[in-house]
DNA sequence: TTGAAAGCGCTAACAA
DNA sequence: TTGTTAGCGCTTTCAA
């Protein structure tokens, strides 16, 4: 066996027949070939261990077998559920998943953007990527308008400045929802943890937040709203800072399930109970909320079925013929995902 | 501006130069090219929007810029973590990495590594896929000798049956030093929550647990040891199991955080506390060991860096002349990562 | 300093 | 039923 990677070359050789036969035989072509000489060559695909190249196949197909995904951190249990969703839908259509951390760093993301188009993937799921930075945004809408006009679908899961489809959450629900939940369990001094200033998401749950509040007739008190980092460490931070110099509450409502968690050890640590002293709520509903303690009532996102959705506009679009033609179409295509809240443990009335 | 891609001979006619000289410009070839040629070349390359084809230039180059990562699951934070670091260093060197999910299923992993191949990747990081499974190792051999003769690295991030690099966990150590850790504190009944069956790294940790027991002179009791997922619900199955059906223990060693994030649950449901009632340690410290209730006890693995070190090996061999040379030479490579305990709340002496 | 041309491995239109 | 051939978009000798 040669150490260079056979060729389809090698192959026919090999089998005694011309290139195009062989790859009649590999791909399954509906051209008829005899049964002896598929024989031959599937005989010697084996022996000289030949496997397609997919660069000079796709080179040639004028299309792709691959999709993007940027997402702000892997590590981060909403990235990871929604890749988890994307690449299993799409590896079941034959595509591979190339997966980027951007960490919402503007540069970064339009890098991996160009990375991807370089590699011609059909399309790039843009999760994680909803920054408010203003130079950004014009920079983005260059780059994605000029990908869609190529043909390349990009898929946004939050809020965008720039025109995509979209499958996503409306951030200004949850962040009502959760908070109406707390008010109907007779909370009136709720604390609002929230994500980094600089994403979206984060402003349009605030946003939410202040909508109840509003409509419940209690006054919004901008020192129990607190932002930081949508990780433990900033919900431990955050609550820690509003428990230290924040005026009483009785709730607090931090705006995903990591911050949640963070808050909880915050609450802990100075012996501060929950739901007895304190009543909390997260939101995304993370594989890890119900183990928490107590038990974390959240807000179900369907994360893993948003990756599939975001992957399945992908594949449609790519099927199709005209592709630019079609991405212009879904420019305004926008799903939001049902939400669902998930009563656990960690709310009590204010009976 | 065009709805297809545009090509490099685009650019080169529309800058009024040949193919070749557009090439140079925009790689910054060596090759000298006048001040104003590159100029112009650039213009067109911005009026067009254009961004080379690296399927093309791959295919032309005979080489690649892709790396590939088969993962148990990628919402698990042990492989969130590894991926999170091979992507990082992937990234930083020009290279894109393509993930997926196997689930431990043979036909998947084997799947992951073909489509792997065919997209020309010059290596592969494989974690989770040590099966135990005879049959699989054995197609598992012919593959990735196959790959490797090939000059595509495979490096593994657990122990294999096929000969290949590795950077690793010594998963007997990690058995012993947590038992005898918990044996250190006094206890002598110690309940071992084991990961699957199906893989080697089970096996190894509950060896290591069997070990530091008969070096202490304890009787290894098959009651106190239970099988299930790596998973928290494993572990709440798991913990529950012993609960009921088992014999006394004063503390519990689960095979990873994730499990014993699981039994923690299990315990609390049922009223045990941790540490005072049971003892409970688990290992990797995964992000989450330091926020549980009460915070475990556990061994640090840098899943991280395992990361970054399997793709830094593939990255030395790609770089080099004779890969396949440089492949064989590497066969026996092993690398194992320094362990450290973390010590956090969920033990008690025995005092 | 510039360009012509060969060819990476493959598919598909066309011919036989 | 089989084969010839023209590219896909790019890099890279080699020649001018």
């Amino acid at each position: 066996m040669p150490d260079r990677r056979p060729s389809l070359e090698d192959v026919a050789r090999l089998a005694g027949v011309s290139i195009t036969t062989a790859s009649r035989v590999i791909n399954g072509s509906a051209h008829p070939v005899s049964e002896q000489t598929r024989r031959r060559v599937l005989k010697a695909v084996a022996t000289l261990d030949y496997h397609p190249d997919a660069l000079a196949r796709n080179l040639k197909r004028q299309l792709t077998q691959t999709i993007g995904a940027v997402v702000h951190d892997i590590s981060d249990s909403y990235y990871s559920e929604v890749v988890r969703g994307a690449e299993d839908h799409a590896r079941r259509h034959g595509y591979v998943l190339m997966v980027s951390n951007a960490y919402r760093i503007g540069e970064r993301i339009l890098s991996c953007l160009r990375t991807f188009r370089e590699h011609r993937a059909a399309g790039v799921v843009l999760a994680g990527s909803d920054l408010t930075d203003r130079g950004h945004w014009h920079e983005m809408q260059r780059q994605v308008e000029s990908m869609q006009r190529q043909g390349i679908v990009v898929v946004g899961l939050a809020t965008q400045k720039v025109r995509m489809p979209c499958i996503r959450t409306d951030n200004v629900a949850i962040g009502r929802m959760m908070t109406e939940y707390l008010l109907g369990k007779g909370h009136r001094r709720i604390a609002f943890v929230s994500g980094p200033q600089a994403i979206f998401t984060s402003h349009e749950r605030h946003q939410g937040y202040r909508e109840a509040l509003e409509r419940a007739q209690v006054a919004y008190d901008p020192r129990l709203v607190v932002w930081d980092d949508f990780t433990k460490e900033g919900g431990f931070r955050a609550a820690t800072r509003l428990i230290e110099a924040g005026p009483p509450f009785t709730a607090m409502f931090a705006s995903n399930d990591e911050m949640a968690i963070g808050a909880l050890l915050a609450f802990r640590t100075r012996g501060i109970r929950v739901p007895q002293d304190v009543s909390l709520v997260g939101s995304n509903d993370i594989p890890l909320a119900r183990y928490s303690y107590p038990p974390l009532t959240t807000l179900r996102v369907p994360m893993y079925d948003m990756g599939v959705q975001a992957v399945e506009l992908i594949l449609q679009v790519a099927a199709g013929r005209d592709r630019a033609k079609a991405i212009r179409d879904l420019q305004d295509f926008q799903h939001f995902v049902p939400l669902q809240i998930v009563e656990r443990d960690s709310v009590a009335s204010m009976a």
